[in-house]
This record gives C-alpha cells, structure tokens and sequence, in this order.
DNA sequence: ATCCGCACGTCAATGGTGTTGACGTAAGGT
DNA sequence: ACCTTACGTCAACACCATTGACGTGCGGAT
C-alpha cells in the first residue's frame, strides 16, 4: 500500500517502456480520451488504457493512485474545455443560454469522467472562474442579489444536473444504451388507448422527442421564467 | 446464452435454496435495496447479493437476465414508492408540483439505490403509470399534444436529474460530504473583492442558499413557464 | 569519467467481478 | 406413481483493479 505516485514536478529518470513510449502525466490522460473518443467509454480500463500507451498496465499507477484519481484528472481538463476562448457578450440571456449548453456539450462529450466530477464541487480555478461568471452575468443585468443568487443555484444545478443525466446515459454499456432505446418503441408503443390513453394519443410526438436531450428546452423554460422574474426597467 | 429466466406470472416449482429462502423477483429487489442502503451501492454485485438472499449467485439469473434488468427493477420500485397513495387532483399546477417533489423525495430517501437507477428508462409497470399521470396532467389541462410532449420531457428528466444530483450528494461517505461542503466556507469565502467581486459581493446569501437543494426552486421556474406557454381560457 | 542509489517499468499474483454450461434434485401435472 | 422439467448449484471462464518484488538503467554526485 506505499503510494508509487511522484508529483509531477519533482519527477526525473524517465525511462522508454519496452515499446518506447515515454510516459507522462499529460500522454496519460490525453491518451485517456483519445481512448474513450475513439473506442467508447467502456474500453477505459487500466489493462486497455496500458496497451494504448505500450505501457505495462500497473505504469499507470506510478502516476496516479488509483483510477479515480486519474478520471478526476481527465475531468479536469473537460471543465477547462467547457470554457475555452469564450467571454460574456454583455446579453443576460445569451449569455446563461451559452454557458449551459457549453457546459452540457463538454460534459457529454466526456460521459465516463462527467459522471464523477458532476456531484463534486471542487473549489478548483476553473469552477471558481465559472460561479464569478454566471454570478456577474446575474447581478449585471440588474438582478437584485437575493434573487441572482436564487437564480444562479437553480441554473448552475440544473445545467450539472442534465449533463451528469445526458452523460450516464452516454456512459451506459452499449447494450443496456439499446435497451433502454428500444423500450421506448418496444413497450410504450404497444400501450392500448383504453388502459394508457395518454400515452397511446402521443406516442409518436413522445417516441420522437425523448430521442434527444430536454435540456435545451428546460433550459428556454427556465430564462422565460427568470425574463419574467427580472424588475423592471430593460425588460432585457 | 439460452434465456434462463421464467416471466413471474408463470413461476412454478418454487424450490427453496440450500439456506432454505424461497426466493421471488420481490424478495430480490427488496434484498437488493436493503443491501444498498446498508452497505453502500458498491456492495450491490451477484455475489454478494446472492450472499444475503442464502442462494447461489448464479440462481438470481433465474430471475433476471442479467444484472442490468436487476438495476432496472429496483429503479422501478423506487418510482413506485414515489406514487403510492396519491392520485391527481385535476390542478395540473399543483399536480405537477407534488410529483415533482416526490420523485425528487423518494430518491433522496434511498440515495445509493437512486443513484444506480436514475439514469434508466425502466419500461416497468410504476414508469408507466407515470408517464401516464404526468402526460394525462398536461393535456386534460388543455396542453396540445406536441406542447404536452415537450413539456412532459422537460419536466421528468428535471426532477430526475436533481433528483440524482441530491442523492449523489446524500450518497458520499460522511467525510467527503463534510469536505465539500467546507469548501464553500473555506474556499469561495475567502476571495476578495478585487479579484471575485460577484462572489465576495454575494456570498453571504450564497453560502446559506447552497445548504439545501436548488430543486424546489428550479420547479417553480419551470411551472411559471409552463404557465406562460398556457393556450389562454383559464391560465391555469 | 565513473560510480551508485533509486525511480520506474515489468512481472506475477491476489481477490474481485459478471456470466454460462452442465447437472441433479425435487416439485407438479397427469 | 411416474415423468418432465424448473430451478438451485457447481465449476469454470474471461475480465477487472491493484500491489509486492525485482532489476534495469538513468541522473546526480564524485
């Protein structure tokens, strides 16, 4: 149970593995998501993720602990992403929209890593950066501080929340993602008017519309309901 | 890969187990649940379940095919704990507002279960009775079909989704869930003005509203929303 | 220029996981 | 009372994460 891992910065006496690979902490966890990108979230494996770095498997754990630590360290990196290169435009409403489609977009984008880091808060430079953004996005649109602060718990979570849904649901086995597809048609479809007649009346509209994420539309319902919230003056 | 599982309705030849259990697709389920919420949602696997049922693992695929449709019938009996003894009282309103919470209570009261469960689309008896509920709730309030659809998405992915994300918080070991929720105190409490200025200007309100769930307040939104969209006659 | 300590890649083993084919017992229908 | 077969059991397979032991060869020190 000694811990294997050096820090980073004090690392030295890099060796080639026997494939002639030379290991890092950034090859590691880039190649992580090329792993997942490429062969799906199910191929992450210790064993897997060696043989992609031609590596023998337990390399990895003279740089991170255990693999939690090392999906913590690709979460990192997909919460940096979520915010690259992009500033506030000064619009309350485009701008909320932007930050909680970008911010469902990366984490789906990374379903395995999402799922861990969505629960967390971290206290890290890149969430800090992101609560003073919506924050400010808030409070300088006019929004007195009692209700940005109401505002912004309930868009914060509720933009973490469907992205952790969307990203399980992403990270399912492919299996159990066909599965939970097909129900969809398999049983609902097959409901009679006379027991299920709600179902039966809307089943086409509900088979169509449940293919795809209801984030967006939440998250419309959700600035409607703040536009009529906002006090006043530029109705904006 | 022949199908070793018998549909419930035509079970027969109930034999009891080497311990003596007579084991039924309930007394799993409920053995299941029991075993989370004691030991914690890693502890669920085959053998260990088969453990505490006093049968051999292998016996459970008798039962259900595989571990996935063992998951799905606990997400189910979850739902149907959050419907039992209620029935809708013809404000969709307050319709949508109580099921809403209820989901959201029910998974809160099992976390470790709610968290395996959430994210599945079950086809099981209780999701469909509450599908049914929620979609008869929209269009009996005079909601168009497409409209009631939309709506409908938004709304149960919602409260599944906060659901899950409360459970997750529920579900850390007592020492991570101290941790961080001292974060807040430690962390955004500390930053200054000059560098965080929407955070120091409200972190006072901040820190006291991210104690409880954004949910109840995420719901309200929503439901002014929905209000909003309302096709005019009686708003409701 | 040489030496030496130890960092780090490798190997092998441990104990976990889900799943399945084969088997025999005993329960139900006849 | 028999016969069929459901279903509980056993054993095995292939995978998983993790860790103790080992020795190679790099880097710093001399």
């Amino acid at each position: 149970m000694t811990d294997r891992v050096v820090p980073e910065g004090r690392r030295q006496r890099r060796r080639p593995t026997k494939q002639g690979a030379v290991l890092s902490e950034r090859l590691i966890v880039e190649t992580a998501l090329n792993l997942i990108a490429w062969h799906g979230a199910e191929a992450l494996s210790v064993r897997r993720l060696g043989a992609a770095l031609g590596a023998d498997p337990s390399a990895l754990y003279r740089y991170f602990r255990n693999t939690d630590a090392l999906l913590l360290a690709v979460a990192d990196e997909l919460i940096g992403r979520a915010q690259q290169g992009w500033t506030p435009t000064g619009y309350w409403r485009a701008d909320l929209r932007t930050i909680g489609l970008r911010i469902h977009a990366s984490y789906c984008s990374n379903p395995q890593a999402a799922l861990l880091a969505a629960h967390r808060t971290t206290g890290r430079p890149h969430e800090i950066r992101a609560v003073e953004t919506v924050l400010g996005v808030l409070r300088e649109a006019g929004f007195p501080d009692g209700l940005a602060v109401r505002i912004y718990h309930a868009f914060v979570d509720q933009a973490l929340a469907f992205a952790a849904q969307d990203a399980a649901a992403l990270a399912l086995p492919p299996a159990a993602r066909a599965t939970d597809a097909e129900v969809w048609q398999e049983v609902y479809g097959r409901l009679t008017p006379d027991t299920h007649p709600h179902i039966a009346a809307a089943f086409p509209l509900l088979a169509a519309d449940m293919r795809s994420s209801g984030y967006p539309f939440a998250l419309e319902l959700m600035l409607d309901a703040v536009a009529a919230l906002k006090p006043a003056a530029d109705a904006g």
